[in-house]
DNA sequence: TTGACTGTTTACTATACACTATACGATATG
DNA sequence: CATATCGTATAGTGTATAGTAAACAGTCAA
């Protein structure tokens, strides 16, 4: 029950192996503009994730998807929770419809909706 | 910049002039299951809007869409969250790709992904 | 005019969130 | 050997969330 600690620690220590430097908790708390004290809590799950701000920071830093990061640590982010807020009904009976449909049925209506089908 | 506190006042008050009883702020506050000062706090926006649970029960007693009421509170239901979550990326990208489509072509993809096309 | 209701005021609370600040011991590097 | 960097331990902070509890003044009905 501590994804997020685990997976961050595991994607930096990768990083540091491979990049050679710029990885160390300290450097990247630096570039998180955090605590070292508090990234290494939040690594062990000592502390939960941080805020959705400080995670999206994480997200640049080490490289990976934010929307996948904050899901790790419990969260959806803004501009989506923002666009469901805006037509409630709507966005709630979409998301309902589509949870159980495989990822390809939904990455086909994704298509056809950029594709301007409207 | 109370619209949640106004929207259920207003509600609360047609119900209570048509439906005649069970609508009074101390009533609906007993059937929510919270003091009444709260109730009249969050009506006038003198508090913030209640929990999610506590929201849900309240769009039941006044027989609004839970999804809509949410919405007027800042939130987004957990059972989107958790959609969301499950599989960020793929919801990331249909949420952006459709937030600024009209109405009706995303009521199109629902009805295609309820007719189920997969 | 008493009793039952109405909404409101005031004061307070417990818990979680998102961190900071300082100090510590271990390891490694020049 | 010095110093620099590593991760960690400990204690504490300010703010928000989601309410409770008790008392108060006004209105209406019998």
């Amino acid at each position: 029950m501590n994804e997020f600690g685990q997976y961050v620690r595991q994607r930096r220590l990768e990083l540091q192996a491979s990049k050679k430097h710029g990885f160390s908790l300290r450097q990247v708390a630096a570039a998180m503009e955090v605590q070292p004290s508090y990234l290494s809590k939040v690594e062990r799950g000592d502390s939960g994730p941080p805020s959705e701000e400080t995670t999206k920071t994480l997200a640049a830093i080490l490289g990976e998807d934010p929307d996948v990061l904050l899901a790790l640590a419990g969260k959806v982010s803004k501009d989506l929770r923002e666009a469901i807020m805006k037509r409630p009904k709507l966005f709630a009976e979409l998301i309902r419809q589509v949870k159980d449909a495989p990822d390809q049925a939904v990455l086909r209506v994704v298509r056809e909706v950029r594709d301007g089908n409207w």
